[in-house]
DNA sequence: CTGAAAGCGCTAACAG
DNA sequence: CTGTTAGCGCTTTCAG
């Protein structure tokens, strides 16, 4: 099958070219690829050939013998959603500047789906992998990567007893700031809501599979019992994907005791309680204060303006790209975690909560 | 460098296997790859042998060997613009269905960063292309590609004289719509607002450069013209990123002649001139009216939600994927172009004229 | 600095 | 059904 797939005419091999510039093979090889020495008058030759011949690199074939492909796997939740797209672009720029490729892959947060990924990677000898790991605790296909010697980069999330570099937010500290911030304008009752699958009610130290979304909840909750509120973890509400978004906000908003606050795990969360709030005819924040985390693009355009605990996600990538491009170059030493700050950014979505 | 790059132990190749398996090493390879014909006893073995050693298929080494690498090439503007986002998850989700890996490129919209990703993958031997191309005018990198055999399929934009599949969206009924009905509303002064980029300041017959914004200015200024408004070419304002999206809505909403309702080419503008007429103090739809396309999520949590043409843009990239998957199998005939329709959403954000 | 030869891991005829 | 023998296009010793 060397032949053109669309000509049938055969495309020039490094072969070609040196019997054309009539040089032996490992020569032209050499002047091609830019490597070993070669005099100034035959690589002229070799590279005019080349020109001639309309010569291209086979980087298959490179990667076979050096195996290196210069490219890195990455496996997110989903790039439609916001937070990943521009975690994403933050890899691509870092990895394009550094010659590398993105193969991308989408786990909508299943494990099953995430393996089936690495392992197709795996096969495909991409050079490592940043993943956002679809759970912290069943992380059997990205020790497979690591055992087979492909660096692992996990991004936004942590794994217990991984020997990967980490690149997170700190979550804890964004948390407890909207929720201090939330108890200073007076809130005692909050409800912390997330999309992640949990079986149970979620119980005080329970470990919920995402280290984002937990850091989350241990911010929340330890600001909430700093402030004397009893049974913090009574007010976080997880399986909201399947549950329903907007059931839980019915919920959290109904009677007999209801929220005078939510604090959204994430952008998609916060639009759908917005969109709920507004439905039910509750205005913010007269009757409801509501602060989501990512400054998505929405946040800042409705009425009110939603406050918002910003995250450095673009850079959240490219460091996520500039760490494994470094570990892919043999750069040794422990694994690493690396944690950016996040910041409360105050709009018009918080007040007092309603007096009744 | 057949070492395994962690351990320094080697991988099993198909060699280890068969000789494990006391069979050759073609035996080995069929039973493995499943093709040929292979007993049910050796086959067994040789899956016993391959387990126990570990042995993971080269995808490179067979790519090398079958001139197909399973992968296709996706050179789109930015991912992170939600557009490219759904249509990237589109073409995701037939491509992984399939069994084809994405390698994603972004162009910026510069022909240049477009031309070097597509030589680049040129070199991974892809087997085929999903374009969203930066020029019409300026392929010659696609063209390039289409004479490697690469199958090319352009996606939102069409290219004249390509001889490529095209999955476009219908958007000169769409714009046509979206105009009528402004026209509909009373309105005579509407303007168009694109980023693209263009030299002189639009004429009417101008190729623009990109088809799917060509094609929603003519959509623009035919209903204008049917309307009997005069100079509807005058009404379109392009280069919007390079002067400022705020600077050209302040403009036409300045002194002395302002207009009474904004047609907005996509939803990044959309949303940027949405916060330029909150800035300016002017209210949605009483002093001026909007539309933008894309039903982008914040389109409807703004007060009021804006009135939108929606485009199908999953359905657009997961069409654009059939298409090449099919070419990239073999189907001949002549290049075809696809055309999905576009329906308007009436929100809250169009209303009459202000008389004044 | 240049060339010859070997080999990366796999598939693809071609015999048997 | 199985084995033998060639490659795919490139890099990499090892000589010279």
């Amino acid at each position: 099958m060397a032949t053109d797939p669309g000509t049938g005419r055969r495309e020039a091999t490094v072969s070609d070219v040196a019997m054309a510039a009539r040089v032996s093979k490992a020569t032209a090889a050499r002047a091609l690829g830019d490597y070993g020495a070669v005099s100034d008058d035959v690589r002229d030759r070799v590279q005019a050939a080349a020109e001639r011949l309309g010569y291209r690199p086979n980087a298959l074939a490179k990667s076979m013998n050096t195996g290196k492909s210069n490219t890195i796997g990455v496996v997110i939740g989903d790039i439609e959603n916001p937070f990943f797209a521009r975690a994403t672009r933050g890899i691509s720029d870092v990895a394009q500047a550094a010659g590398f490729d993105l193969i991308l892959a989408n786990s909508d947060e299943e494990v099953d789906a995430e393996t089936a990924a690495i392992e197709l990677l795996l096969d495909k000898r991409v050079d490592g992998f940043i993943v956002t790991p679809a759970s912290s605790i069943e992380t059997r296909s990205l020790q497979t990567a690591l055992a087979e010697g492909r660096p692992v980069v996990l991004l936004d999330r942590r794994a217990a007893g991984m020997e990967a570099d980490t690149v997170v937010a700190d979550n804890a500290s964004g948390a407890a700031a909207a929720t201090r911030h939330l108890l200073a304008a007076g809130h005692r009752r909050i409800a912390f809501i997330s999309t992640l699958g949990h079986g149970e009610p979620y119980a005080s130290g329970d470990d919920v599979g995402s280290s984002s979304v937990g850091d989350r909840i241990d911010g929340f909750t330890s600001a909430l019992r700093e402030a004397g509120v009893e049974d913090p973890a009574a007010s976080v509400h997880l399986n909201a994907r399947a549950e329903g978004i907007d059931v839980i906000t019915r919920k959290v908003l109904g009677d007999p005791d209801p929220v005078t606050a939510i604090i959204a795990s994430d952008s998609l969360v916060g639009s759908a309680v917005f969109r709920t709030i507004r439905e039910l005819g509750l205005a913010i924040p007269d009757d409801v204060s509501l602060i989501a985390f990512d400054d998505a693009d929405w946040t800042s355009l409705t009425t009110p303006p939603i406050t918002v605990v910003s995250q450095p996600i673009y850079e959240l990538g490219a460091e996520s790209a500039r760490r494994l491009i470094a570990r892919i170059g043999g750069a040794g030493a422990d694994a690493e975690e690396f944690v950016l700050a996040q910041t409360l950014i105050e709009r018009g979505s918080v007040g007092a909560p309603p007096t009744r």
